[in-house]
DNA sequence: TATTGCCTTGACGTTGGTGTCACGGCATAA
DNA sequence: TTATGCCGTGACACCAACGTCAAGGCAATA
């Protein structure tokens, strides 16, 4: 498979799959033209970047689970070091999960603050 | 007040004053030097954008609020330009929210998993 | 043979709020 | 006079995951 085809398999462009593939992510072999060859078990692997990617995880993050799978796992997060990952990303999306409604409970306080003065200042003219 | 006075008051350095100003946020005279003079009110001016920035606020967004300030209101949430800002800003962060929540999900559900398939490995090895 | 279409590498652009450096002016103190 | 310290502008660096353009190679097709 070369990488136009993988790119159109797995929804993404042969630019994203050659910044994998420099990032250690993503392996190919090349053809005799110099072409990337994938094989069939790259388009696993890409979906499961593509799905880390889209919880918040950084490319870095994500390497211990494509490991895992080339490992032959039938999922990537089953490896000690994915859990490890899974663990600290857990913990660290419950802190922006706190801090996020904190600032949304501000922004719903001044919001009502706003609508009150406006309230007030109509029955005053009114 | 200069501008290190200002930014030593405010808690932030001279640099972002002065990116502040050049998006049309704070303002300053110039005396005989050159050098940039801040009113005192700039102090509150300065707090407003710090805050707003600290709800994720971009700086475009913020403007309205510091024209409320400058308007002579107590607070710069109470213009309609701002409340407009608050609400677009409101539906967004719940709009992150719930998508965050999705995420930790996803996350919880992937470690569990992950822990129940190292338990049942080693229900069968132990 | 010229075109089309796929591929290659390399390198710069994007977003936003700064940090940091370079280079220079002005003023006060030693 | 020189050192120190504040200020000025301008411009590059950073993070991250790409998009996009440039310039070229190789192969099949018309």
């Amino acid at each position: 498979m070369l990488i136009g085809e993988l790119a159109a398999r797995a929804g993404t462009s042969a630019r994203t799959l050659r910044y994998y593939e420099q990032h250690g992510l993503v392996r190919a072999s090349r053809d005799a033209r110099g072409y990337r060859c994938y094989d069939d078990a790259e388009l696993r692997v890409v979906g499961e970047i593509r799905s880390l990617l889209d919880s918040g995880f950084a490319l870095d993050d994500i390497r211990p689970f494509v490991a895992c799978l080339r490992a032959g796992n039938e999922a990537g997060h089953v490896c000690p070091d994915s859990v490890a990952v899974l663990r600290r990303k857990l913990a660290e999306v419950d802190g922006v999960l706190d801090q996020l409604h904190v600032v949304r409970d501000r922004l719903h306080t001044q919001l009502a603050e706003a609508i009150e003065e406006r309230t007030i200042r109509c029955q005053m003219t009114c």
